[in-house]
RNA sequence: GCGCCCGUAGCUCAGCUGGAUAGAGCGUUGGCCUCCGAAGCCAAAGGCCGCAGGUUCGACUCCUGCCGGGCGCACCA
C-alpha cells in the first residue's frame, strides 16, 4: 500500500473514532517547507461545513485519535486547519530496503488495473515524412502508454494510417506526376498536390526498382497503383524513424483495409439511422450533433455526402465504434490542434452510440514553433517546407529530444530553438538527470575496483542514515509511487520529468557533502544502499519517459 | 463573429483536481576540483503571476468581462 493511502486510512480511522463524517477524498500534498511536515492534508477545512465544527477543532480531534503507525512520528495542527504529518526517520531509512527489493517494480501501481485502453498518437498522414510536432506527440504518447501500463492498464498503442480519401488521391496524383517526370515526360503536379522533394526521390527509387508508368491503364487503376506504392514507402519510413526514436506501436491500422473494406462505415451509418440519430437532407446524411449539448458541438455534421461517399467523420465514427471500442473500454486520442474543431462532434457521436463520456478522451498536443537562430521557421507540408523529425534527432539526439518535449505540458504551445537546442545539448536538463545515474554507477564500479565487498543491499543496516540530508533524500524517493499515480491519472508525463530533475538536484548536493566509499563500513554500506536506491528510482523514472539511464557518459 | 488552447523572472517553461513565504533550467554576476565523475556544488541578482472585477477562511489555480498570441469554425482530412 502506498504511503498516502496509509495516511488516509489513519485519518479516516481517527474521524470515525471521533464521530465525525468522512470526506470522499483525502488529498495529500508535500508542503513546500519542511517545517510544515512531510505531508499535509486540508481535510479538516473541507469537512468543516458538513461537521459543523471549526477546522482547527476537527484537526485536533484527528490528531488526537490518529492510530499509531510505524510510518508516522507525529502529527500537528497548523494554520487555518491543516494536519501536518512528520514521518518517522527509522521507518524511512528502513523503507530503502523495500525499494531495492522492488527494483524495477518500484513505482508500479494498480490505479488503472483492469482498464483496457486504446491509445492512438502521431497518426501522421502518409503523404510525407514525419516532422517536429510528430516527435512531440510520439514522446508524449509513448510516455503515456508506459505510465498507464505501470498502473496496471492493458494498453494498445496505435498508429492510424489515413490511406484513403482525398488526401490519398492527392498523394497518388502527385507521385504519378513525379514518376512521369522521372521518365522524362512533361507532367505537372496537381493543384492540391504535395510538392516536397521526397516524392522526387521516391520516384527515382521507384524507377530503379523497375516500376513502370502504366500507360493505357485506366485512371482508377493507376491512382491505386501509385498511391499504394507511395503510402507503403511513406509508412515504412515513418515507422523506421519512430523506431529509432524508441517508439513502437502495437497496431498499425489502415483506414482502407480495416474500416472501409470491411463495410464498417455503412454499418455504423445504418445503426445511427435506426436509432434516429441521423437524418437525410439535400441528399446527404447528417448526424444530429448539435442537439447533444453536453458534447459541445454547435452544428450537425455530414456522415455521407450526397455523392454516396462517407465523409472522414463518418468513417472515423465507424472506426471508433466498431474497432476501437470493440477492443477497449477506454479510448484516448492524441490529436494536433488543427483537429480540435473535430473533437466535439466525435464526442457527440460516441455518446450517441452509448459510450460513457469519460470513456472517450482527446488530448490536443499543441504546435511546436520552430525557431532557427531566434527566427520562426514557417512549416507547411503543402509547400514542402518543414524540418524533419529525422533532422531533429540527428542534431539534438533522441534522449534530449524526448526529455525536452516531456518537460512541457502537452496542451501548451512551445518554442523549440534548433540553434539553442544544439548548442545547449551538453547542459540540457536530461543530462543532469542521467549524470546522477551514471555517477552512482561509477561509485559502484569504483567500489568493485577497490575490492570492496558490497553485501546484499536489501538487508543492509540503514540505521546510520540519520542526517537531515539523508532523510530528505529518502523522503523524496518515497514520493515516487504517488507521483507516478498522479501523473498517470492526470495524463501528465511532464510531472515525472520535473520531479526527476529535483531528485537529481538533491542527490548531487548530497553527493557533494557525503563521502560514500570510506573506512566506516556500516556507514558506507548504508550510503551505498541509499545511492543504489536513487539510481533505481532514476532509472525507473527515465524508463517511464522512454529515456535511457546510462551506466556512464 | 463563434469555439478551444495559452499569457508566471531577460529567454524557455513548471506550479501536483483552491492551500501556508511563487519555482526550475538557460542566460548574467561571484565563489568551489591534492578527496568516490566539475555534464557537478554553493551564493547573488531577477516577479503587479496580462488587466479589472467576483466567489471564500484562503485564488497563479475557479467564474465574468476586457487586452494580447496561437489554432480551429467544409458534403477537406
Amino acid at each position: 500500500m502506498q504511503l498516502t493511502d496509509r495516511l488516509t486510512s489513519g485519518v479516516r480511522a481517527a474521524l470515525a473514532k471521533a464521530g465525525l463524517p468522512e470526506p470522499e477524498e483525502c488529498a495529500w500534498e508535500v508542503p513546500r517547507q519542511a517545517e510544515h511536515g512531510d505531508y499535509a492534508t486540508n481535510v479538516p477545512m473541507v469537512l468543516a461545513r458538513a461537521a459543523k465544527r471549526a477546522p482547527r477543532q476537527i484537526a485536533d480531534l484527528v490528531v488526537k485519535n490518529f492510530p499509531p503507525m510505524a510510518e508516522v512520528e507525529r502529527l500537528e495542527v497548523a494554520g487555518p486547519g491543516f494536519i501536518n504529518v512528520f514521518l518517522a526517520p527509522v521507518w524511512c531509512a528502513g523503507a530503502l530496503r523495500e525499494i531495492l527489493g522492488a527494483a524495477s517494480e518500484y513505482g508500479r501501481g494498480e490505479s488503472h488495473a483492469g482498464q483496457r485502453i486504446r491509445l492512438e498518437f502521431v497518426s501522421a498522414n502518409p503523404t510525407g515524412p514525419l516532422v517536429i510536432v510528430n516527435a512531440r506527440a510520439a514522446a508524449i504518447g509513448d510516455a503515456l502508454a508506459r505510465l498507464l501500463r505501470s498502473q496496471g492498464a492493458r494498453v494498445t498503442t496505435e498508429f492510424y494510417v489515413n490511406d484513403a480519401g482525398s488526401q490519398f488521391e492527392a498523394l497518388a496524383r502527385s507521385f504519378e506526376a513525379r514518376v512521369r517526370q522521372e521518365f522524362g515526360e512533361p507532367a505537372a503536379l496537381p493543384e492540391n498536390g504535395y510538392p516536397g522533394e521526397y516524392l522526387v526521390d521516391l520516384a527515382r527509387t521507384y524507377r530503379a526498382e523497375g516500376g513502370g508508368l502504366l500507360h493505357g491503364a485506366p485512371e482508377r487503376e493507376r491512382l491505386e497503383h501509385f498511391g499504394r506504392y507511395a503510402v507503403a514507402r511513406m509508412v515504412e519510413a515513418q515507422r523506421r524513424i519512430l523506431r529509432e526514436y524508441g517508439v513502437e506501436f502495437d497496431v498499425w491500422s489502415s483506414e482502407q483495409r480495416d474500416v472501409r473494406n470491411k463495410g464498417l462505415p455503412q454499418k455504423v451509418l445504418e445503426e445511427l439511422a435506426a436509432r434516429g440519430l441521423s437524418y437525410e437532407q439535400d441528399g446527404a446524411l447528417w448526424f444530429r450533433s448539435a442537439e447533444r449539448e453536453e458534447a459541445g458541438d454547435d452544428k450537425d455534421r455530414v456522415l455521407r455526402r450526397s455523392s454516396g461517399e462517407p465523409t472522414y467523420f463518418g468513417v472515423d465514427v465507424a472506426y471508433h465504434h466498431h474497432v476501437k471500442f470493440a477492443a477497449a473500454d477506454r479510448v484516448i486520442n492524441l490529436l494536433g490542434p488543427d483537429h480540435h474543431g473535430y473533437v466535439a462532434r466525435m464526442k457527440a457521436a460516441m455518446q450517441a452510440l452509448g459510450h460513457p463520456p469519460e470513456a472517450f478522451e482527446v488530448m490536443i498536443v499543441q504546435l511546436v514553433t520552430l525557431l532557427r537562430d531566434g527566427q520562426p521557421v514557417r512549416m507547411s507540408k503543402r509547400r514542402g517546407e518543414f524540418v524533419l523529425m529525422e533532422e531533429l534527432l540527428e542534431e539534438v539526439g533522441r534522449d534530449a529530444v524526448r526529455f525536452t518535449f516531456l518537460t512541457r505540458r502537452h496542451d501548451s504551445p512551445l518554442e523549440f530553438d534548433l540553434a539553442v537546442a544544439t548548442r545547449q545539448s551538453s547542459d540540457n536538463p536530461v543530462y543532469y538527470v542521467q549524470y546522477a545515474h551514471a555517477r552512482i554507477r561509477s561509485i559502484f564500479r569504483q567500489a568493485a575496483e577497490q575490492g570492496i565487498a558490497v553485501p546484499g543491499l536489501t538487508d543492509v543496516d540503514t540505521s546510520p542514515l540519520v542526517e537531515p540530508a539523508d532523510l530528505a533524500l529518502i523522503k523524496r524517493l518515497l514520493q515516487f509511487p504517488e507521483l507516478v499515480r498522479g501523473a498517470t491519472r492526470a495524463r501528465e508525463p511532464h510531472r515525472i520529468a520535473y520531479w526527476l530533475q529535483e531528485l537529481a538536484s538533491e542527490f548531487h548536493a548530497w553527493y557533494k557533502n557525503h563521502r560514500v566509499i570510506q573506512e566506516d563500513l556500516r556507514l558506507m554500506h548504508a550510503r551505498l544502499a541509499l545511492c543504489a536506491t536513487v539510481a533505481t528510482v532514476i532509472r525507473n523514472g527515465l524508463d517511464l519517459l522512454g529515456v535511457s539511464a546510462p551506466e556512464s557518459m
